[in-house]
DNA sequence: ACCTGAACACCGTTCAAGT
DNA sequence: ACCTGAACACCGTTCAAGT
């Protein structure tokens, strides 16, 4: 069912979906209440993917970074279901409580507490979902065309990137810079009581 | 014209505004070739918004928390165009521009080096706009329901949170841990060479 | 329980025709 | 230069009717 995510999103239509199944549109609406449930079943599907092995056998720190890969790649991909995913509720989608359940014993058993542990795993996911957002960006979002004269500064910068792949590179920077951060925040946290 | 965002992203259709000009649907073309047009047009507009006075007074660090929150704020009150932000180009958005010189000189008389200013902006600005749609999930987006059996590690992680806002706890987690690793970076780069 | 076919209430957009 | 009105090619969804 989900082999027709091959032909992108935008053909992700109820009508084509029917058609791929050789069915008629309206013969949906007995599996599905809205396509808003065929989205979420499509995100559990994709969560399933996402590598949390980690959690299991390396420091919560190393762990976080290779999920956190997984999962922008995951979702690079599937850009669009990035607005859907991030503001629906998880009751019910079982792969997807599986991987936060891993995540959480993993923080727990870095030393996290438990009041700490939920705000960590929604603050790397926002910076994961924002980067796999932009990760879809075209190569020259940051051409500012005949305003570079009003920021000399920025357009130099833009200039100065370097790598074939900017917004991998902001990722990585991002990241490491993240996990270092809360690597310090819990040593203050623990080192405090 | 942009007084009509008071009445939602849902009400955003071209037919609406143009009823709200009293104008008939189609003569909006004459002013715009698509909708994108439109929300890039309300997005530079928002943009002008955000908060980037701090760079030329403070250190960069809290001039980016400071900016980071600004701009938080500003899209989690208009979640359906972070999607489209994400991804439009900057050419031809004078104040989006504007915003993003004002930053990168911030950054450069803070030290950073050319190469790394736009991979730090885009790095925070995805955490941002990953915040910001975070900020619009309802509050039961981490019930579990009868799932809680197999997470429940997880599960009490979710109640121990405290406060009355835990994206915003989680955002203010995040960025903390963001500047203090963006931090560590830049002080081993400056020393390094 | 699951399907079909027709219909509904929308979308964004185009285009000839007017002024 | 800017507008109108009609039309187009879609959307997701509903619902009576069939099996």
């Amino acid at each position: 069912m989900t082999l027709i995510e091959a032909r992108g999103y935008g053909a992700l239509t109820m009508a084509a979906l029917a058609r791929e199944l050789r069915v008629s549109p309206s013969a949906l609406y007995n599996h599905v209440t809205a396509k808003q449930d065929l989205l979420r079943w499509i995100q559990d599907h994709l969560n399933q993917r996402i590598d949390c092995s980690a959690f299991a056998t390396e420091p919560w720190d190393v762990a976080v970074e290779r999920w956190a890969r997984s999962y922008r790649d995951t979702y690079a991909q599937h850009a669009p279901l990035v607005p859907v995913i991030a503001v629906a509720p998880i009751a019910g989608a079982a792969h997807t409580v599986e991987m936060y359940e891993q995540v959480a014993a993993g923080l727990r058993e870095g030393g996290w507490p438990d009041p700490l542990i939920a705000e960590a795993i929604v603050a790397v996911e926002s910076f994961v979902l924002g980067s796999a957002m932009d990760a879809t960006s075209p190569p020259d979002v940051f051409e500012v065309g005949d305003l570079a004269v009003t920021a000399p500064i920025f357009t130099t910068a833009v200039k100065a990137r370097r790598g074939d792949d900017p917004a991998g590179s902001a990722f990585e920077l991002g990241l490491t810079a993240l996990v270092e951060g809360l690597r310090a925040r819990l040593r203050t946290v623990t080192t405090g009581e």
